[in-house]
RNA sequence: GGGCGAAUAGCUCAGCUGGGAGAGCAUCGGCCUUACAAGCCGAGGGUCACAGGUUCAAACCCUGUUUCGCCCACCA
């Protein structure tokens, strides 16, 4: 792309970036180059978004992190890939779809299996990729030709050989367990996938009629609950072994109300004795803790519900069919009836929840896979605790290895249709056979009996985090010893949020241990949630989502409430919403462009801290792009307007500012590498923040103005201005390329033919343009101290401008004193002091200063500016009169402690 | 019940191994100075949550307290 030989006032983002990335994807340079052969290779796993998706705060956050560290790399010269893909998402997507079926009054049963899946397919195929396309408009460098899918033949292949291989070394087993059930999705779900909230219900204290009561003795026990409908599965009551109440009591048995079954009391340390009557009903059917009695009591089990928790042939007669909220309800008047309840008192408890769902969980007893994860869990945490694989920041290892030191069994089976169906078939008589290959499970079986058989699949299908779980090594090949896997695995580091460190980073490292003996990756950083400005978890409910292509593209307020306001689940909150958005967003949000927002997630990224999004901020730093664009044009205009480029043999005198600036770039660089390599998004960022605008702009380019603008300046000193001018600008936009690729991008390709780098080749892109290194000829500690000095005595001479009042271009008279030296220094600069502090004449003190002068201290030197010519001095001593005043107020209002008479020195003064 | 984290300027936040309290935004004053008014030059503004302790020296280390947030957990 040609640039226009002139650049427009103003950076317009939208005007570069698509077609920037349009270059790079379809230049390739996304994949990975050779890279340098010392630096090895560098790589991330993308976190795979589920199919389902789109682009919230939370990807363009991690996104950005990862982005930056891989354009940073890639510039360093390592082998760089930035693996990228979705996830199938099981239950998120078989609900989308099911939706869709719903609304043409279908239901997935109506299609059958084969026709679900294939349905699944379609929809992935036509609406899947909204959010790759979205990940493309922020800019993520991530390699699209290696694009994978974890329904994708190969990772489902290496789902199968991992399954096969740990069911062979019993590591996974099938078993009738208690596990958590949604009856609404009508599936099992894994302990993680539950979502406890205190919600408020009742304690329902209900009595239990003592059989053969002696005289002396209660003739009923009263029990507890708040899940009275369980009753009908209850198999004993528990009492405290040392409970001196019911000691005599343990072996008897109750009348269980309403059902005439009869059931043991016994004795179990699970009973806390201080809570309630000190009885529990016991339903190990239905209950966790109950299960755990119950297998220790050997007691019955009866399963009183369906799937869909509907009372189920087990209860009595009347209470069958109803469903459990019903039942509870028919059941508690009847007890009530039948005197049986005690007293009902409002009670707050943990309600389980699907995360997906949302609906009431049940513990329930089903046939399902499980992963036996405590022997993974051994090696993974020795991996951590040995430093093989390290947490950023560093506190996060606490949860991992609480958790990992407490793991239960991991159910992986789920009752859906969409994902990874369990190799497991079953033979006429039940037989299991499992086998990662269809065809040879035939002939297994056939060996087996001795003749064909008709097998008949496991009908169930994976949780979707096992493909997830191999991730790091599936994408890359395996099982096959494919080129990738030597080149890219271990991976470098895995970027994402702590609300996944158990569902996924946990199972990664145990998985990626047992079958590639390695590490999946070295380093885990754990960023923190965006949040609103206000530090509210951003949620549909509340009404306060930001988009990041919003941000991005801008969005007018009425398109912004519509969207906040549609499709809500609870459409009352619709109003309170679309009020808060006009009042929040006036004018809708503006368009900042993708660099402003990657700039202002860097520039918060702190380690270990949730963010709030604050507007100020990525408007502060559009401003820094614009600021960017027009130091830019300046040095253009400087130069390439000029017919000036840098070359060989050219004459060159540097300057102090030159020197300075240079010496001050070379800072820069180490610095910002360090932080990029320390994740440290945030010194990076403020870094070269600082630099660029207040260095580069607020004082280089101002300094040599005339240098770059007087007709008396030698040719060899306009030359070091523009060839620095060029030089910093160019490396700086290298610098700030894995934050800001856009712009950076659009300028370099403007600056650096100028700056007769012998690198350089046309068609090149920043990209993949060198990072940086620090040049030590350039790193000048005394051009800074100088400068500085310069500069402090500039800024010395403007506040005493501001303060007096003096009008900002009357030319003053100065007079200093002080060491020999130091007025030397400034001496040889006044071609820059002057007229940077209009200035007109600097004289060296001799005796004492005149009366009437405002003064000023740059270290060892004092600087007077002698104002009985420039001054009011009638405003003057008003002004300093009213300071007075206040002084003694101050004094006044406050005595001192001791002596009480206001003469103490504070801090404050 | 256990664990983790936070509290610094009006707002959002930096402040690494103890020595100067900082940035951006907002505010106030002055500037259309030929890169940029999305800008320039200045200024004001802080009991670093509280209380003790260690130290020559504490926002930072130790102890305790308060407030807020998150995660895990079986109290029916």
């Amino acid at each position: 792309m040609m640039p226009d030989s002139t650049l427009p006032k103003n950076y317009d983002p939208s005007s570069v970036e698509q077609s920037w990335y349009r270059i790079w994807e379809e230049r390739g340079f996304f994949a990975p180059a050779a890279g340098s052969k010392e630096l090895g290779s560098y790589c991330i796993m993308i976190p795979p978004p589920n199919v389902t998706g789109s682009l919230h705060m939370g990807h363009a956050f991690q996104d950005t992190i990862m982005d930056a560290l891989i354009r940073f790399h890639r510039m360093k010269g390592f082998k760089t890939l930035w693996q990228t893909g979705t996830d199938h998402a099981g239950i998120a997507t078989q609900m989308v779809v099911e939706r869709q079926l719903e609304a043409e009054g279908l239901t997935r049963k109506d299609l059958g299996r084969e026709r679900f899946i294939q349905r699944v397919w379609d929809w992935k195929k036509s609406s899947g990729g909204t959010i790759v396309q979205q990940l493309r408009r922020m800019g993520a460098s991530c390699d699209w030709t290696r694009e994978r899918f974890t329904m994708d033949p190969d990772l489902s292949k290496a789902v199968r050989e991992v399954f096969v291989r740990l069911y062979n070394e019993d590591l996974i087993y099938r078993g009738k367990r208690l596990v958590n059930w949604d009856p609404v999705l009508q599936t099992a779900v894994s302990d993680l996938e539950v979502q406890s909230e205190e919600e408020s219900g009742f304690l329902w204290h209900i009595r239990y009629p003592l059989i053969d009561a002696l005289d002396g003795e209660p003739s009923f026990l009263v029990v507890a609950t708040t899940r009275p409908e369980t009753l009908l599965g209850d198999t004993a009551v528990a009492v405290h072994p040392e409970d001196d109440r019911y000691r005599s009591l343990v072996g008897r048995q109750v009348i269980l109300p309403l059902t005439g079954r009869t059931i043991p009391i016994i004795a179990d340390t699970y009973v806390d004795p201080d809570f309630g009557s000190g009885c529990v009903k016991i339903t190990p059917a239905h209950d966790f803790n109950d299960y755990e009695v119950g297998k220790r009591h050997h007691l019955p089990m009866i399963n009183i519900f369906t799937g869909e928790a509907i009372l189920n042939e087990n209860a009595p007669q009347a209470y069958r069919g109803l469903d459990r909220y019903a039942g509870r309800k028919r059941l508690v008047a009847d007890l009530e009836a039948a005197q049986f309840i005690e007293k009902i008192v409002p009670h707050k408890l943990m309600v389980p929840r699907g995360d997906r769902s949302k609906s009431v969980l049940e513990p329930y007893l089903t046939d399902q896979w499980f992963v036996r994860v405590a022997p993974l869990a051994q090696e993974a945490i020795a991996a951590v605790e040995e430093g093989r694989i390290r947490f950023v920041p560093q506190n996060w290892d606490k949860t991992y290895f609480e958790w990992m030191r407490h793991i239960e069994d991991w159910c992986i089976s789920r009752q859906i249709w969409w994902g990874h169906r369990i190799p497991a078939w079953y033979g006429p008589d039940g037989y299991l056979f499992v086998c990662n290959c269809e065809e040879e499970v035939y002939e297994l079986a056939a060996e087996h009996y001795g003749r064909p058989v008709s097998l008949t699949q496991d009908p169930d299908v994976l949780d979707t985090w096992f493909s997830s779980a191999l991730w790091p090594f599936s994408t890359l090949g395996w099982p096959k010893q494919s080129s990738e896997m030597a080149d890219f695995y271990p991976t470098q580091v895995l970027v994402t949020g702590f609300d996944i460190i158990f569902f996924w980073v946990a199972r990664m490292i145990m998985f990626g241990l047992k079958f590639t003996n390695k590490v999946p990756f070295h380093t885990v950083y754990i960023h923190g949630l965006v949040r609103d400005s206000e530090g509210q978890k951003m949620s549909k409910s509340k009404g306060n989502v930001l988009d990041p292509l919003d941000l991005i593209d801008g969005i007018d307020l009425e398109a912004l409430v519509k969207k906040r306001t549609r499709d809500l689940m609870q459409p009352h909150l619709a109003q309170a919403i679309e009020n808060a958005t006009r009042r929040e967003f006036p004018d809708g949000i503006a368009a900042f462009g993708t660099d402003a927002l990657r700039f202002t997630f860097a520039s918060l990224a702190t380690q270990g801290r949730d963010i709030k999004f604050d507007m100020g901020r990525i408007e502060g730093y559009r401003h820094f792009c614009n600021k960017l664009w027009n130091a830019a044009r300046f040095v253009w205009m400087n130069t390439q307007e000029l017919g000036y480029t840098v070359t060989d043999g050219q004459e060159c005198t540097f300057s102090l500012a030159d020197r300075w600036i240079r010496s001050r770039l070379q800072s820069v660089k180490k610095e910002s590498a360090q932080a990029l390599q320390e994740y440290r998004f945030n010194d990076a960022a403020n870094g070269l923040y600082g630099f660029l605008w207040g260095n580069y702009c607020d004082w280089y380019l101002e300094v040599i103005k005339p240098v770059l603008y007087g007709p008396t300046v030698a040719m060899a000193e306009k030359n070091g201005a523009r060839s620095t001018l060029l030089v910093v600008l160019e490396e700086s936009l290298r610098l700030l390329h894995p934050l800001m690729p856009y712009i950076t991008e659009e300028l370099w390709q403007r600056m650096v033919p100028l700056t007769g780098r012998s690198t350089y080749h046309e068609g090149d892109s920043i990209m993949m343009a060198p990072w940086p290194e620090v040049e030590e000829v350039w790193q000048d500690e005394a051009a800074e101290v100088e400068m500085g000095q310069v500069m402090a005595f500039v800024t010395a001479v403007r506040t005493i401008r501001s303060q007096m009042n003096l009008p900002p271009g009357q030319p003053l008279e100065v007079l200093i004193s002080g060491s020999v030296a130091t007025r030397q220094r400034l001496e040889r600069h006044t071609g820059w002091i002057f007229p940077l502090a209009k200035i007109n004449s600097m004289t060296v003190l001799i005796g004492s200063p005149p009366p009437g002068c405002a003064t000023g201290v740059i270290e060892d030197l004092r600087l007077f500016i002698p104002l009985a010519n420039v001054l009011d001095l009638e405003a003057e001593e008003a002004r300093l009169q009213k300071s007075i005043d206040r002084l003694a107020e101050f004094f006044g209002a406050r005595p001192c402690r001791c002596c009480g008479q206001g003469r103490e020195q504070t801090r404050r003064v």
